[in-house]
DNA sequence: ATGGTTGAGTGTCAA
């Protein structure tokens, strides 16, 4: 079978019902993957996502803040939701297809303006949850496994407008890089985006206080799919769907996509 | 160096 998945940072499901709509009708993804809900889980307007063949969700949510969820026109499972370092918060959520493939939902700590967990607590927190990713692979070998989100380090020179003006700017620093190259070594990941389209600036992210975003383009790649090595020859087709940034009242990061023959 | 924008929810924090 063929999938087509997506992974997009919504920026509030529920403002941006009608954005999700219309990703879903024009682009028709077999799989989406929403991170920064901020809703719970009863309060996600899934109606409209069911009447368009989306019939299957798996989903954590808080008020306000975070919130992750798959929304699945291919039958789907639950497969856990894990709180990394501790923090209660929901940022994972896991959901297994018929063809025994789990797909991993990430909305990874954005981890504050100062990258020194000395002073920041929030980067500290960002560090430990990929710390925790890690351990996690560690001890239980992901196999046939999909792992997307919004993982909010950019770790190429070429996922940034400007690797030397970014080195010292979270998301870009070289411990947050260090931190990531683990976690992907540690579940044999492997970045699926980049193996389809291997060189050359690619981004996901442009932030809301540009004024020209578009022109401008100092943006970062900080969304991902990455795929287990068992399953990674099965990916293809990998783009980002820059047009949505530029949608009524866009979330700030596109939506990133590829298809699967598994 | 600083500020720029947006969302949730009504203070101001988080991004």
């Amino acid at each position: 079978m063929s999938f087509t998945l997506a992974t997009w940072n919504i920026n509030s499901v529920r403002l941006r019902e009608d954005l999700v709509l219309k990703l879903l009708s024009e682009q028709a993804p077999d799989v989406l993957c929403l991170q920064e809900c901020k809703s719970p889980v009863e309060k996600i307007p899934t109606a409209g996502f069911e009447a368009l063949g989306y019939t299957h969700m798996v989903a954590r949510g808080q008020k306000g803040y975070n919130g992750v969820a798959i929304l699945s026109k291919i039958p789907m499972v639950e497969a856990g939701a894990e709180d990394f370092a501790s923090l209660g918060h929901a940022r994972h959520i896991a959901g297994r297809l018929e063809n025994g493939v789990t797909i991993h939902n990430h909305y990874v700590p954005a981890g504050g303006d100062i990258a020194d967990r000395d002073v920041n607590e929030k980067f500290g927190q960002k560090l430990d949850y990929l710390t925790d990713m890690r351990d996690a692979f560690r001890t239980s070998a992901p196999k046939r496994a999909i792992l997307v989100g919004d993982l909010n380090i950019a770790p190429r020179e070429d996922d940034v407008w400007d690797h030397k003006k970014l080195l010292k700017v979270v998301s870009h620093t070289p411990i947050e890089v260090e931190h990531f190259n683990d976690v992907m070594t540690a579940g044999d990941w492997h970045d699926v985006t980049r193996a389809d389209i291997p060189a050359g600036r690619l981004y996901s992210w442009w932030s809301y206080r540009a004024k020209d975003w578009d022109a401008a383009d100092k943006g970062r790649r900080l969304d991902h799919i990455w795929a287990t090595g068992d399953i990674k020859d099965a990916a293809h087709s990998s783009r980002v769907l820059r047009d949505a940034r530029g949608w009524e009242k866009p979330s700030d990061h596109a939506p990133v996509f590829a298809t699967f023959d598994l």
